[in-house]
DNA sequence: AAAACGGGGCT
DNA sequence: AGCCCAGTTTT
């Protein structure tokens, strides 16, 4: 789960991390979610953890605690989708079973000259087939995992060492000499901006930290009390969103500057305040947090109390 | 079919 | 500054 859309050498810390704290399923599914977001924090795409945990949690409540072993029983679990369930299927459970990740769409396309775009949902429907195809009798798994190594380490986007490559004696892109046109670049929207006034409000050794809502960006994370701008006034926005308590007793806040944080479909602008007051009584979905209390927090308020 | 969903590695 | 990464879910 922490692997989709995420480099394994990004992935291993985590892992590692989560395995110490979760050592089983079971251990995962008596887990507190804030616990399980925690050790999510800074990986990104929060959902995935939601998701993981909800899975732990059917495992362990509706099937006794055995995993699924086919494709079509993993399919059943949340945050497993084609290409989760064919890689487990197949390297856990000797499943035959096709694979379709990044590496894997460049690879086929290349080995068999696919030129049409990755967007258009007709090749990737001609690209699971091909995986289909692919797969030998024994050693699927192992098959699968050398696909995907291929994509990772020789077939490579920009610089594709075909000299080193185990099977370029049998790939049309090589013989034809497309590969650098292959696959044909993908279609990406603009990110677009967002413009947040954010607010470090500290009390002694305490700063002032929200819990987001369940759905959208960093979904139930925690953050710097902060909200969307759109050109009005920062104390306005200070107003809205700070507790009575808060604003109340809040010393002059100041202004320190822009932070920016790129996201795929979003470049964050944040403008960031400080201030200061006593430690007062907070409603519910505000915490005075200390280091110690390992609320998750994303990067990007990482990144401004890191100020 | 398209958008939403993070953050970082590599060129 | 782009492009991509062991994708899935929601709209």
């Amino acid at each position: 789960m922490m692997l989709q859309q995420t480099q394994t050498g990004t992935v291993a810390p985590y892992f590692a991390a989560f395995l110490k704290k979760f050592p089983d399923v079971h251990a995962l599914a008596r887990a507190d979610r804030q616990d399980v977001l925690s050790l999510w924090a800074g990986l990104g795409y929060y959902r995935r953890a939601h998701l993981l945990h909800e899975a732990a949690r059917v495992v362990v409540n509706e099937l006794a605690g055995t995993f699924p072993s086919t494709v079509d029983g993993l399919l059943e679990l949340p945050g497993i989708g084609r290409y989760s369930a064919g890689a487990i299927a197949s390297i856990a459970f000797d499943v035959s079973a096709p694979i379709l990740d990044g590496n894997v769409k460049r690879v086929l396309s290349r080995v068999f000259a696919v030129r049409e775009s990755h967007n258009e949902a007709s090749t990737v429907a001609r690209l699971w087939q091909l995986s289909t195809t692919v797969i030998p009798r024994k050693r699927c798994g192992d098959f699968n995992q050398a696909l995907m190594d291929l994509g990772a380490t020789v077939c490579k986007p920009k610089t594709a060492t075909c000299n080193a490559c185990p099977i370029a004696t049998v790939c049309q892109a090589h013989a034809l000499q497309l590969t650098q046109e292959i696959p044909s670049p993908r279609v990406r929207s603009k990110p677009k901006d967002l413009h947040l006034t954010a607010f470090i409000i500290k009390a002694g050794d305490f700063v002032l930290l929200h819990r987001r809502p369940d759905t959208g960006l960093w979904a139930g994370m925690w953050e710097l009390p902060s909200a969307e701008t759109n050109g009005s006034e920062a104390e306005q926005v200070g107003d809205a969103i700070l507790p009575a308590g808060v604003r109340g007793s809040l010393k002059k806040s100041e202004s320190v500057g822009i932070v920016k944080h790129q996201l795929t479909h979003r470049t964050v602008r944040f403008q960031v305040y400080r201030g200061h007051c006593k430690k007062h009584r907070l409603p519910a979905s505000f915490r005075w947090a200390n280091a110690n209390d390992e609320l998750p927090l994303p990067k990007a308020f990482q990144k401004i109390l890191s100020i």
